[in-house]
DNA sequence: TAATATATATGATATTGATCATATATTATC
DNA sequence: GATAATATATGATCAATATCATATATATTA
């Protein structure tokens, strides 16, 4: 057997995280094979031997998207007092950082529009993705928030909803040209966001 | 002089129409010129008697799509009783038929992401949307609840807060693969906006 | 109705990108 | 060190796409 074992895996991963940056910088459109495997440091041809087709190869990548980002964006928070842990994470999605890096951060802002037209396979990660950071502010949140809201049900719903938030700021802050205006939606919508989650919400009266 | 006065702007007017629609629902990528002069009834070879570029047809059929968005987003408003138009412009935008019609609505959920790549022109003409959206909400605020709000800085904040709750609920509800979390999305963001703008926010203390 | 300026269509080019067939390089075992 | 199985590279193909040059159609005015 030539090769050690998993040599393929390892170069597999390589072309994984390769696309997992391209994608978030440049978009699915904009993310050739060719390009891809490049920033892996192989050529393009090799590509088939991996996946069968880009489509697979963006699932995959979407995927450990979501990942990087869920680390970078917890990481180190443990060490923050729990009553500071939520702020500091909105903080950190809907910073300058955050938003200038989009190779480094949450690929649902950065390829949100593109995947709603994408294949039912990358839809699915999408959704995973979104499970997946919803349930990551949960656990957040300090006990005594948690207290502070009524049921599990109606919780999931403001999580929904301050992710939409944060997930929209973060999209619009990119798109817009002007740097003043950009940071401003940065601005409000972190505000807005802490606010939300620190104050219990009683289910509207909208159907 | 061949040709009535104007015929040609009136081509000009239904290619941006044309692109208008196949943008928010293909994407920019997604959509080529031939597709846009065949949807508008002509050949693609005419194309750049109208445009310099692909460019800068997208930035045109851009401010196209926001003032068609907003046309439909609003019409019939006036007949509603003041103190529910809000609910019910938040109620239309976050709605199923909004969701699963993109080529009539919102082009900042539908081109979001893709425009935070696109060119100077096209941003400058998304901030624009967006600057038009926000100011739209102002005006549908019941005077009531307009002095409810402390200042208009803050009431600026809190609009373009919603407004990005909007478009990401937006975004989710249609990248998300199954129909009943799409359908919880849109639910949980109407009814988080429609609470975060009858309630008077103080500013926050996060910086 | 003929002439002509203007608008649109036909057809070509050049580039790019996904995909695949085949050739070459690599290294664990003997 | 030679072998063989496996991983990667080279090179080609086919389709799509932006762009542009040139030809044709159109309709207003004389």
């Amino acid at each position: 057997m030539p090769y050690s074992a998993g040599h393929k895996a390892d170069t597999r991963q390589r072309i994984i995280a390769s696309a997992a940056d391209l994608l978030r910088s440049e978009g699915i459109a904009g993310t050739g094979i060719a390009k891809v495997m490049k920033h892996a440091g192989l050529t393009h041809g090799g590509f088939y031997a991996h996946f069968n087709s880009k489509n697979d190869l963006v699932s995959a990548a979407f995927e450990e998207a979501v990942l990087d980002a869920g680390r970078k964006l917890t990481e180190g928070l443990e060490g923050i007092e729990k009553q500071e842990r939520l702020a500091h994470y909105i903080g950190r999605y809907l910073s300058r950082v955050h938003r200038d890096n989009p190779e480094l951060g949450c690929p649902l802002a950065a390829l949100g529009s593109e995947l709603s037209r994408g294949d039912e396979g990358a839809r699915q990660g999408f959704e995973r993705g979104l499970r997946r950071l919803v349930s990551g502010l949960d656990k957040l949140l300090p006990v005594e928030l948690i207290n502070a809201h009524t049921a599990n049900a109606a919780d999931d719903e403001l999580f929904l909803a301050v992710m939409s938030m944060m997930v929209g700021g973060l999209m619009l802050s990119r798109a817009v040209g002007d740097q003043d205006y950009s940071d401003h939606i940065l601005r409000s919508t972190r505000r807005a966001a802490v606010e939300l989650l620190h104050k219990p919400v009683n289910a509207g009266d909208i159907q």
